[in-house]
RNA sequence: GGAGGAUUCGCAUAGUGGCCUAGUGCGCCCGCCUGCUAAGCGGGUUUCGGGUGAUACCCGAUCAUGGGUUCAAAUCCCAUAUCCUCCGCCA
């Protein structure tokens, strides 16, 4: 949910985002007239209220000729005030889905425009010198780390089991993304995976993202394609207090994706999948605290992707890439040798304070007013990782080297073929 | 799956149709008193929205949520959610 004030006060701005994202400019001004449609029909239901009220507390006191005279009078605008009521009920859903319609104020810096309009910031490390490399779906069937033809026989198409070293290795990279981030202050959490609509509706994801969620029917509750999810909702109607230093979570979880739509998009190994896991970070903290934040988490992101010694650019993506929350994103995008090109492994957004306005959680501000929060969020580790640790880590005789930091948590430092 | 109980301000509780403008205690904030501290004393303190780009003032909503009854609902009725206790089933 965006700043009803904010838009009020400079509607201009909020247009300017829109033509940025490519979304409906229009949209704006009819959010505007829906919102001036809903005070003026709440102002009458007030004024017809308050004297109701005040009618009723006369009743009260009244003797009893006096009393019949004034019920006469009362019953009269008890309709009005029900008819009163339904107007502003009415007007209340059509200016809340107005408001809907409107994603976050994307941020000054970002690139205008859509999916292609990304800028490259930097790119990190040095692309492997590889002779015909073999893509990761063959190194892990060759190496036993990977089984996507069972997968399918159990589960169907982009389900896969991880397997032996597969499974170690996964552990080993999350376990290290989570000791990464409680030393950098975020406090671990395994959160719950099914999450009921209210916590669902409240990150935005039942919007434009609806077709891509699982949705359990019978109870009525949905399959996180995120972490995010459960960790934003974590402090749902809460007030955190002075909130002097961000709240920092970090989520480990397993996540579900329908990819509906994407048909024949990667379907070969593990770079989409229906089911998958991630260590997620997730902040809360003060809004003018919100874009450093988003610095850092970024720099949590890049430090992990050395730690796998993956070569990565890091992009800033255009406006029209963006999510309904998310004012501005940076995504991280590894090598993948046998594609020839970087494929994203990480992406962290900064929502402002549109996740948390719908999620009503508030902090303290320097005054003692209570004020809404920002949240952020940022990828720290997921499965699709081990696709360009796989291909890049490969060597020529079938083997593949693990990365140093990783070896302690694996026990070795090569994953040989099974023999 | 079944039976019962609960849900009121940050916390604990009072409140069974109009005198509820929701009381009290704790906590918190301001002040007084005190050579310090504690105690004591006085005052303030739900949240959200509107009037209204306003720390004052006025109005409305808000007693888990949504409906209903009524001139009038924290209070009565219905549904839902959550929590607790017990019974049944069970990985």
């Amino acid at each position: 949910m965006i700043d009803l004030r904010a838009l009020r006060d400079n509607p201009d701005a909020y247009r300017d985002s829109q033509r940025k994202r490519g979304a409906s400019v229009e949209a704006v001004d009819a959010l505007l007239s829906a919102d001036a449609d809903h005070r003026s029909a709440l102002q009458s239901f007030e004024t017809l209220r308050a004297e109701q009220k005040s009618l009723g507390k006369k009743i009260a006191g009244a003797d009893p000729d006096e009393k019949k005279t004034l019920l006469e009078r009362t019953k009269t605008l008890a309709e009005e005030v029900k008819a009163a009521e339904l107007k502003v009920t009415a007007t209340a859903s059509a200016f809340d889905s107005a408001g809907k319609a409107i994603p976050n104020l994307v941020a000054e810096g970002a690139p205008a425009g859509g999916e292609d309009d990304y800028i490259v910031l930097r790119e990190v490390g040095e692309k492997p010198a590889i002779e015909e490399p073999k893509d990761h779906l063959e190194i892990g069937t060759a190496l036993g780390l990977l089984d996507t033809e069972r997968g399918a026989k159990t589960s169907g198409a982009r389900f896969y089991y991880l397997t032996g070293d597969g499974a170690l290795l996964q552990l080993a990279m999350l376990n290290l993304a989570i000791q990464q981030a409680v030393e950098t202050g975020f406090t671990p959490m395994i959160p719950p995976v099914l999450v009921r609509p209210e916590a669902m509706e409240g990150t935005g994801f039942l919007g434009e993202h609806a077709d891509e969620i699982y949705y359990l029917e019978r109870d009525e509750m949905y399959l996180v394609g995120t972490s995010e999810v459960p960790l934003a909702a974590y402090h749902s109607g809460e007030n955190l207090g002075e909130l002097t230093a961000p709240r920092r979570y970090a989520g480990w979880s397993s996540c579900f994706r329908r990819e509906a739509g994407s048909y024949g998009k990667d379907t070969r190994g593990i770079i989409r999948v229906h089911q998958f896991d991630k260590v997620e970070m997730f902040s809360f903290c003060k809004p003018e605290d919100a874009e450093a934040e988003h610095e850092k988490l970024l720099s949590y992101e890049e430090q992990m992707l050395q730690k796998m010694e993956l070569p990565y650019r890091v992009i800033d993506v255009a406006a029209g890439d963006l999510g309904t929350s998310a004012s501005r994103k940076f995504d991280c995008e590894a090598w993948v040798p046998t594609q020839g090109r970087y494929r994203e492994l990480t992406s962290t957004s900064n929502c402002t304070t549109f996740q948390a306005r719908r999620l009503n959680v508030k902090y303290r501000d320097e005054q003692g007013k209570n004020a809404v929060a920002a949240t952020l969020n940022g990828t720290l580790a997921t499965t699709r990782w081990l696709v360009a640790i796989l291909e890049n880590h490969q060597r020529a005789d079938g083997s593949v080297a693990v990365p140093k930091a990783l070896q302690p948590f694996l026990g070795k430092d090569v994953l040989e073929p099974k023999k």
